[in-house]
RNA sequence: CGGGAUGUGGCUCAGCUUGGCUAGAGCGCAGCGUUCGGGACGCUGAGGCCGCGCGUUCAAAUCGCGCCAUCCCGACCA
């Protein structure tokens, strides 16, 4: 493409609305425009680098046996009815009616649809399995969109669904989508680990989420530095090897605390160890109250106290709930005589002797044993887990990093195939349940992603295979005949070496084109001027090392072959991981 | 939904505290000229319901109230 013909909108300066790395150069160079929250024109140059996403999506789609197909954006409300998703689903299915007053939904995920279209057509075994697959655009009316496109409204995502007619098959058709999507990742040229995670609203057995590492995700991961266990932190399990203390303390005595909220006001005041203070949460689960203990140092897990209880919805209470439920302003619960369901981390096993709120204005309790001044309902794994833990499979010490989720995939098992009747005869005529699985990929998020970990002062360092052109062509002096000549030369011939060019012939000063083919982010660099010309080359740079170098014109296919080779193998030598 | 911030030409922002004359700058855009290897320079010019509404006032970008939008921090998810 000619540069001079094409609509690729730079800005020199950072919209104020953009505070992350993504989003900020996505805008800059021209890729993406905000039309209302959480929602974005795809420029020319972003929908290009999404068809290269996309492309290589498809390939490995297909390359494990799915079949491409395409679903539609509105869906009936009937179908969600039925899977007992219309009323779980919340605020973030966006719902309205049509002309007949009949509900509808904009599709958050395709689960309801195409189970509906195979429960239609499939009756036999013989028929299983099923694998199919979409690339198409989703609504969720997300509480906080943030960070253009890494948490949009609408987003472009790829899902596929396998059905399976027993246990087997479904693992098998898991452990293809798992295998692709590592595959995926690693040609997209991103740093990622596939790590546990928790089912969330789609349900079902187990699953794992693919993560790119980044300082600027919005989930925290954990992995093993000894063995190859990596987890979500809502997921993440936690191995309490400790004993159960049966050190008896004193008996419990109430102390004044005045204005200590906090676990740190109260540790200083006292002069005790957070660890040695229980934090009493009171949250809603489901509407109904409950209390959850964790120690003062760490972080209650909701994640795993929504799962011990079997709840849908789960919440911390409002200030002005939990003082009439505690009878204490906020800051002073404590589980003694607290007349809910209390819920304690296991840890908390491991001693007594601890400080508790007082359930009274400015109290605390001291020489608290939970076993025998509290009534406990359940001690069980509430908190997340914290880089001074260890592994929960081999006991290694464990790191914690930021991930952006890029893509997950589930073993759904029988959540919707029961609820909605999706049904196979097997070879002895019997009916029987299809097993599901459903896998994920964030299109839109992805290119967000890649950016965040492929970017620098100048701008965007896009890895090939994502890139929207992977060669920039500058041509400095356009009104010489000679570059002008040459540069005509290399433009007809890249596209022949399976090239992609984006050729600068803009009637611009050489540091605008420079600088917008620095900001474009395009691998390799060609540069043709009157000055390159005398000397009989075009110079090359490739964008990620800043290396440069020349390439002989008369001899510059060969010249340009070993310099390209030489580019990618670094990026494929850069590519990691899990 | 709670907390914080912001809203002034296409973009980045000043002006608002202490109301007052024709609302400014840089970038970008148009024309002309000089330039021409890392976002040039000069001259000329176009472009603004100062987020919207109501109010206070002789007078509002500026003060008050309400609304809307956007961004950031917490509960969801690809």
């Amino acid at each position: 493409m000619r540069f001079s013909s094409c609509y690729i909108p730079t800005l020199k300066e950072s919209p104020a609305e953009a505070e992350v790395a993504s989003h900020r150069l996505l805008l800059r160079a021209g890729m993406i425009r905000r039309l209302t929250a959480g929602v974005y024109v795809y420029l020319p140059l972003g929908l290009r680098m999404m068809d290269k996403i996309s492309k290589i999506v498809r390939e490995e789609m297909n390359a494990a046996g799915f079949q491409e197909l395409l679903m539609p954006v509105v869906q009936p409300a009937d179908l969600w009815k039925e899977s007992g998703r219309w009323e779980q689903y919340g605020k973030e299915l966006l719902r309205f009616k049509d002309r007949n007053d009949r509900e509808c939904c904009l599709g958050p995920t395709h689960e309801e649809v195409i189970t509906d279209m195979v429960r239609g057509e499939v009756r036999s075994y013989r028929q299983l399995p099923v694998r199919l697959y979409q690339i198409q655009t989703k609504f969720r009316d997300e509480i906080r969109p943030r960070f253009g496109l890494m948490r949009g409204r609408e987003f472009i995502m790829k899902d596929a669904y396998s059905f399976d007619m027993d246990v087997p098959g479904a693992e098998q058709s898991y452990k293809s989508m798992y295998d692709a999507y590592a595959r995926i990742f690693q040609r997209l040229g991103v740093g990622f680990r596939a790590v546990e995670a928790d089912n969330g609203s789609i349900g079902g057995s187990f699953s794992h989420e693919f993560m790119v590492l980044a300082d600027t995700g919005e989930d925290t991961v954990i992995f093993c530095r000894n063995c190859d266990y990596a987890a979500n932190v809502e997921r993440a399990r936690i191995c309490w090897t400790g004993e159960k203390a049966g050190r008896p303390c004193p008996p419990c005595r109430d102390i004044s605390t005045p204005g200590a909220h906090t676990v740190a006001d109260v540790a200083g005041l006292l002069g005790v160890a957070p660890a040695k203070i229980v934090k009493t949460l009171v949250l809603l689960a489901d509407g109904r109250p409950v209390a959850a203990l964790v120690r003062g140092d760490r972080e209650l897990n909701e994640t795993k106290l929504k799962n011990l209880l079997n709840a849908r919805d789960i919440k911390l209470a409002a200030p002005a709930a939990v003082e009439s439920l505690t009878r204490a302003p906020l800051g002073f619960a404590g589980p003694r005589g607290l007349d809910l369901p209390v819920y304690a981390d296991l840890e908390l096993q491991g001693d007594t002797d601890y400080v508790t709120g007082g359930n009274a204005a400015d109290t605390h309790t001291m020489h608290v044993d939970l076993s025998r001044d509290a009534r406990v309902a359940v001690f069980a794994d509430l908190r997340n887990i914290a880089p001074d833990d260890r592994c929960p499979v081999c006991g290694g010490e464990v790191s914690l990093r930021r991930g952006i989720e890029v893509g997950h995939v589930f073993m759904l098992g029988l959540k919707y195939s029961e609820s909605m009747h999706a049904a196979f005869l097997d070879e002895k005529g019997r009916e029987r349940p299809m097993i599901m699985g459903c896998y994920g990929i964030g299109i839109s998020r992805v290119a967000a992603a890649a950016i965040e970990q492929n970017h620098d002062a100048d701008g965007i360092v896009f890895p090939p295979s994502l890139a929207p052109f992977e060669a920039a062509l500058l041509c400095l002096d356009p009104d010489n005949a000679g570059a002008r000549a040459a540069a005509e030369k290399i433009y007809a011939l890249l596209p022949r070496l399976g090239v992609d060019v984006l050729y600068d012939d803009r009637r611009e000063r050489p540091g605008v084109k420079f600088k917008d083919a620095d900001l474009l982010g395009m691998p390799m660099q060609l540069v043709i001027g009157a000055k390159s010309l005398a000397r009989g080359v075009a110079e090359c740079k490739d964008r990620r090392s800043g290396e440069k170098g020349e390439l002989d014109l008369d001899n510059f296919e060969s010249a340009f072959g070993r310099w390209a080779r030489r580019v990618r193998d670094g990026w494929n030598e850069g590519a990691q991981g899990s």
